[in-house]
DNA sequence: GCCAACGTTGGC
DNA sequence: GCCAACGTTGGC
């Protein structure tokens, strides 16, 4: 089973607004990335799980896991004229950006800062931690993903 | 607030 | 198809 990182900055939504939805469950809108779209189009399936992870933060770090609850299907909010991520390139008919539904599977005690990754022996070649990277949707390999999990053993 | 790195746009 | 200019991301 593949895994998966997303990236949110909690300024916008974070973990704890996650918790705070109803059915602890939100639909991932607003990517407006090519590749990333195609990661959730073409890999993500549900069942799926991924990191959560808070940029743009001090500090930044994965605050808990997700699943996916509901495979791609249209991003209405491309639609909206009065949304943020509205884009008239997108038609209800051809659309061209897609979400997925996550729902919040666990949070960690303490998030799991960049700094605590980048420290982590194991996880070469991971996209994050890449220089420069900035791909909002992310595979993460099992190898990696049992590495980083290892860091919170849950009781 | 700074700025490197990146993805996208658009002129040619 | 190239690539400079631009806007955005995101760590620091």
């Amino acid at each position: 089973m593949p895994f998966w990182l997303l990236k949110s900055e909690p300024s916008s939504f974070s973990f704890a607004d996650l918790l705070a939805s109803p059915k602890k469950t939100t639909c991932w809108d607003g990517v407006r990335n090519y590749q990333a779209r195609n990661f959730m189009r073409d890999g993500m399936r549900k069942g799926d799980l991924a990191f959560f992870y808070h940029s743009s933060t001090e500090p930044p770090g994965i605050a808990g896991i997700v699943e996916i609850v509901r495979e791609a299907y249209p991003d209405p909010s491309a639609f909206d004229p009065t949304s943020d991520y509205h884009d008239p390139r997108s038609k209800p008919d051809d659309p061209a950006w897609l979400m997925v539904d996550v729902r919040a599977k666990r949070a960690f005690d303490e998030p799991i800062t960049l700094t605590e990754l980048r420290e982590l022996p194991g996880l070469d070649g991971m996209e994050l931690l890449r220089r420069g990277s900035r791909l909002s949707v992310q595979p993460v390999l099992a190898e990696h993903w049992d590495r980083i999990v290892a860091l919170r053993p849950s009781r």
